[in-house]
DNA sequence: TTGAAAGCGCTAACAT
DNA sequence: ATGTTAGCGCTTTCAA
């Protein structure tokens, strides 16, 4: 491996002077910086960030650690994280946690021990997890998902508000018994998504009932499992309420299978759209979040951070909106 | 930050024990490995992984760089990349290039300046970037795509006989002037997959022209804008194959907004599944890959070049399938 | 079995 | 403006 030392040598210059050229400082000869590029080059130079990072104690790395890497919503968000860190010089590792909270704990570990710049979390929900970045003075933005009692930069939607937006159309809408199916109740999207729905419940009088209710896992199986044992209950709903995307799906796929009619005899809104929505057919009515952009807001956050450690966090909230189409709308 | 010196002046031994505690070294009296545990435990002791890696010249980290994040094909293959890394003692971490020779370049000296154990890529193309790694000595595993005049292990799939299957089928059922879609010339598949349908062409005598073949690059609306110069030129298709699924979908809404009638007028067959494919109408007949398992091997591959770098590459090649479904089928 | 000490490649005082 | 040098935290050779 070739090292400042032999830059150094080649260019007949003090390894300072190499490392100064290398970090483009100004307080250098331009004839030597010449020299140094020029040796650089002909000796096929890179310069090793481990040892660059241990001297420093910290990397150019900001890694993104996100719950499901196959459900689209957190690959949306991702890119807009890399536009923002490109610009600010960072470079993304993107990290899946796969809703399990020993790998997410992994990989915070590994965030830690590498150094790594920063961390963007949508956390499975375990809280000492996170108090470990916090503790270890990483700088840390909580994204999508709220970690309760640790003071972080946060990027969340307006939950609770666009759930009852979802659950107030179909019951508008006509259908009498809706249900809703959301995810873990340590997770706080879960959480203020099932708040919205009662808080719609409430104010139009509709039944509110723990029967309406399933708690899955935010995946496409669990949306599944659950839209089968609220049709199999005593009785059953004639729409749901579902928390995210994948579950949505799930839920429509059993409504198929069992040749139930969406949206004639049953409604049916998600939470977040999928990519192709406009194939699917009925096309899903959601309440669509803006993915990008929340991804694009954790970064500056997380660039102001590391620029400005002390500042006070800080907690964004971006509007959410229905997306209405064919899956909720029983009367053309 | 807390050091092994720190742990080791707390339970009175050398910082050298210290270290061969942490690394399990069997070396080191019990009741002395107990105090050091506990020492490390009372202060709360977190290694450093950079001083490790600088030391050893090398992380426990993967790097997976693959060139479309939102593309399900790829986050799919990532999880048989996580499920063997982890069983082997490594995490990945994903980097996005995003088709552009540009930004894997910047994820590929990242890899090399962090030291990375190794890496898996599928590139966007420029045969350089790979040279770089492969110089270097890092153990590297091309996925999905081919590199050229590089002799490293590699996991396909077998691509000319899944593109001549689909292009087969499709002129089989009855279309006359099957048209192929396929992505940019540098890249393998896109070449690999051509080539099948051109010999498929050739064996059943289809009518092979310059006119029904358009490169466009691997994404939606690449795949919907070839479609639109597919339909607007002085003879038209009856059928289009495109090479990935992405396209596909692009080409699907292309045809949807012309109001020309997928399967009836026209037949579609796609390269790699989409997910949820069944909610799709029609439903799209595809080629479809392994894509988990084609994750897996290049992670066995890459585990095994790490413990032995000395090794001959190796090459895999897994089989395509051809999933008949709606939209190639004109007569039901 | 344990400890002393060198050194991985780099940056930044500090000295010149 | 440039060079000398200490040291980031760890592993490992060598000596005891």
């Amino acid at each position: 491996m070739t090292t400042i030392y032999d830059v150094a040598r080649q260019a007949q210059v003090s390894p300072a002077t190499v490392s100064r050229v290398l970090n483009g400082r100004t307080t250098v000869d331009p004839s030597m910086a010449a020299r140094v590029q020029q040796a650089m080059r002909d000796l096929d130079y890179r310069p090793n960030a481990v040892a660059r990072n241990l001297r420093l104690s910290q990397t150019s790395l900001w890694a993104v650690i996100i719950s499901d890497i196959e459900n689209p919503f957190f690959t949306s968000m991702v890119r807009g994280v890399e536009d923002v860190a490109q610009g600010a010089g960072f470079s993304v590792v993107l990290c899946n946690s796969d809703e399990d909270p020993e790998k997410e704990s992994r990989y915070v570990a590994a965030a830690l021990a590498e150094q790594m710049a920063g961390v963007i979390i949508s956390t499975s929900g375990r809280p000492t997890v996170i108090n470990r970045l916090v503790e270890a003075r990483m700088p840390v933005v909580a994204i999508d998902r709220q970690l309760r009692g640790v003071n972080v930069d946060t990027v969340l939607v307006d939950n609770v508000h666009g759930a009852e937006l979802a659950t107030a159309h179909l019951l508008d809408g006509g259908y009498r018994r809706v249900a809703c199916v959301t995810g873990p109740r340590r997770i706080s999207t879960a959480a203020q998504r099932l708040r919205g729905y009662q808080r719609a419940l409430k104010s139009r009088g509709g039944p509110a009932s723990d029967n309406l209710i399933r708690f899955a896992d935010f995946r496409e199986e669990g949306g599944y499992r659950a839209m089968a044992s609220l049709l199999d209950g005593s009785e059953p709903p004639d729409a749901v309420f579902a928390t995210n995307n994948l579950m949505t799906v799930g839920a429509v796929e059993c409504l198929i299978d069992r040749g139930v009619k969406v949206p004639a005899e049953f409604g049916v809104v998600g939470f977040d759209d999928i990519p192709w929505a406009h194939l699917v057919r009925p096309s899903l009515s959601t309440v669509s979040q803006p993915t990008y952009d929340l991804g694009r807001s954790a970064a500056v956050l997380l660039a102001e951070r590391i620029a400005n450690p002390a500042r006070t966090p800080s907690t964004i909230t971006l509007r959410t909106g229905l997306q209405i189409r064919e899956s909720s709308t029983r009367h053309r």
